[in-house]
DNA sequence: ACCTGAACACCGTTCAAGT
DNA sequence: ACCTGAACACCGTTCAAGT
């Protein structure tokens, strides 16, 4: 029977994916070895390449797990700076989750690049929503994106003040700026 | 004598870490092992830590080396707008001699903490000048410069376009947005 | 003071072998 | 099909020994 040393079940995609997401939520990805994600799973480190084809492709595959629990707001027909908010926030839950994924990501492109991505329609709908014409939607989303990746990182990295007034304070800063430039830049 | 085997003069802190820049700006942070650096150095690998404590310790030095490289705007007296587009380019030209340090930088704020630091006081200078209270100058600092890092590292990471033409117009974009917010924060 | 070699405890990954 | 152990080529770092 091929059945896994350890226990009943066998080793599965699934569960190699959710252990190592957890190790990098709470370790850094500098915490993710294959060695210590097999000890973790209580298998040898070898059978890992089994299901996945190396640490590089591992990682990715952590990194759309946890896109995928990230829930962006619906279109609520709310008036678009609420809707920027409510965008910025979701960001913002999610990386608070999962903070060493965001460092990651800044420095792989790849993973979003996708612009079919629901996080880049919905950016998009919200930006028409402000007015931003469309041979500029590509332009803006990209230095959008960036800005609040930049902020967000930098508040769960511990650039920012951490007590939970000034988090907010920092925000609402951030919104504020956005919103206000936007509309500077459409009107 | 206490003489290098390699060559006449002995290894020097210097010659360390300007090599160990190298290397980064090259190959990026994981290009950096304390090995290939000896092995640049023509020494070995043991020697370099009676230089320096540990490779935390070394990249510490060459943030701190890359830093003292960049040259800010000085205050010219011309308009603020003009004076952030002027920083900000400053930023930019410095992160594409030096990429992966910015991205080390984001994730390793002890670097960027010391509100004494130039960068710091240019920012509050301009800021000023623009208008924010000085009780909102910490907080608008701490928000546009999570920004521009954002901003700056997706561009050198290759999150943007990368011809000549579309760097310009997101560099742009991401100014207008900029000092469209700063006005409308501060009107 | 400055440099070195051997050694230790880690990595990711390949490959041939087991069921 | 799935798992394993041994092995290879790398890491950072300590420690005792050399000049």
């Amino acid at each position: 029977m091929a059945v896994s040393a350890r226990r009943g079940s066998p080793l599965s995609l699934e569960e190699i994916s959710s252990t190592a997401l957890r190790l990098v939520d709470t370790g850094g990805v500098e915490a993710l070895s294959m060695r210590k994600l097999a000890a973790e799973l209580d298998v040898n480190p070898m059978s890992l390449y089994h299901h996945v084809k190396n640490k590089d492709a591992l990682i990715g595959i952590i990194c759309s797990t946890a896109a995928q629990r990230m829930t962006l707001p619906p279109d609520d027909g709310a008036p678009w700076p609420e809707q920027v908010r409510a965008l910025a926030l979701a960001y913002h839950r999610h990386a608070v989750e999962h903070p060493a994924l965001w460092s990651y990501l800044l420095n792989h492109p790849e993973s979003t690049a996708d612009r079919n991505l629901v996080i880049w329609q919905t950016l998009y709908r919200i930006l028409r929503l402000a007015g931003v014409p469309e041979p500029e939607l590509r332009r803006t989303s990209d230095v959008l994106h960036a800005f609040v990746l930049g902020f967000i990182i930098a508040e769960t990295q511990g650039h920012l003040p951490s007590d939970p007034e000034e988090i907010a304070r920092n925000f609402d800063t951030a919104i504020r700026l956005i919103t206000h430039g936007l509309a500077g830049l459409t009107g």
